[in-house]
DNA sequence: GAAATAGTTTAGAATTATTATAAACAATAA
DNA sequence: TTATTGTTTATAATAATTCTAAACTATTTC
């Protein structure tokens, strides 16, 4: 209940309404302890399951793109079968286990910092992400 | 001409028969000097207009998964809207310049090798990428 | 507070990329 | 040369995402 001022004032910041549909993904998404990795399929099973709401799904993506371009999710690239989005938008890396398809993250303290000597004349780097691909010892890499 | 029959063997070599669109593809990936990067459909442009050879969209998606499996060609994610394929199949990772949408080859000189100090456990380490992403400084990060 | 406005949600249609299908065809093996 | 097995093809099917325009809701203005 205390949280969903804050969910509001955090909406209306960034110039985003505070609707009861926004509200409810909020809460989905940043009410856990921990952040957690989601694909626009997962989350609209949390909302109506867990939170009994039935959300529409070009609301579920409207939301999520608009929460993407303010910062509030990060999009994570592993394979082209799924998207996932994550509710950790510091700055770390991701193992991703092939064999289960899991995505975990890697914090900043389990990698030594990238340091990158020679970069696009003119440009600045906006990110770098590591994405370190595991699997059991027999397995195919894909 | 003679690329024809190292395309043939490199075929034969991985049990796949060496088919008129399959060697037509290989001579679009593999005889340009540069590796490079392209879409199905950068490719399928490619093999019409370059090549003035009609090969059905099926067949172009079967032959770069197979490719892609056998090792020949590398998937490159950078972005959610296209699937980047890649001819450099060695061991570097890239720069995408979100102003223009254009990946960039970045060597293992460019950057030093990264050190992961914590695996996930009964896990081996397949594959390590990192994506830089650049843009000009007053750009907003996607 | 009520009306005006600007932004949001919705169901369903449209679009797009990719994969499946099964018949015709081609490469290899016997 | 025939049999076998793998491949290509056009087209249909699927699936994820975006578009549309009408209904609705939050905010602003009076």
């Amino acid at each position: 209940m205390t949280n969903l001022n804050i969910y509001k004032e955090k909406l209306r910041q960034s110039g985003l309404r505070p609707t009861r549909q926004r509200l409810k993904i909020c809460e989905a998404l940043f009410s856990p302890e921990k952040t957690f990795h989601f694909t626009i399929n997962d989350l609209t099973k949390i909302i109506e399951e867990k939170l009994s709401e039935k959300i529409s799904l070009a609301t579920v993506y409207n939301t999520i793109h608009a929460f993407k371009k303010k910062g509030y999710l990060k999009e994570i690239l592993v394979n082209s079968d799924k998207r996932y989005f994550d509710t950790n938008v510091t700055e770390h890396h991701h193992f991703f286990d092939e064999d289960t398809n899991e995505l975990i993250d890697c914090s900043s303290d389990d990698i030594d910092s990238v340091n990158i000597k020679q970069n696009i004349t003119g440009k600045k780097i906006k990110s770098v992400e590591v994405l370190i691909k595991v699997a059991t010892d027999n397995q195919t890499q894909k």
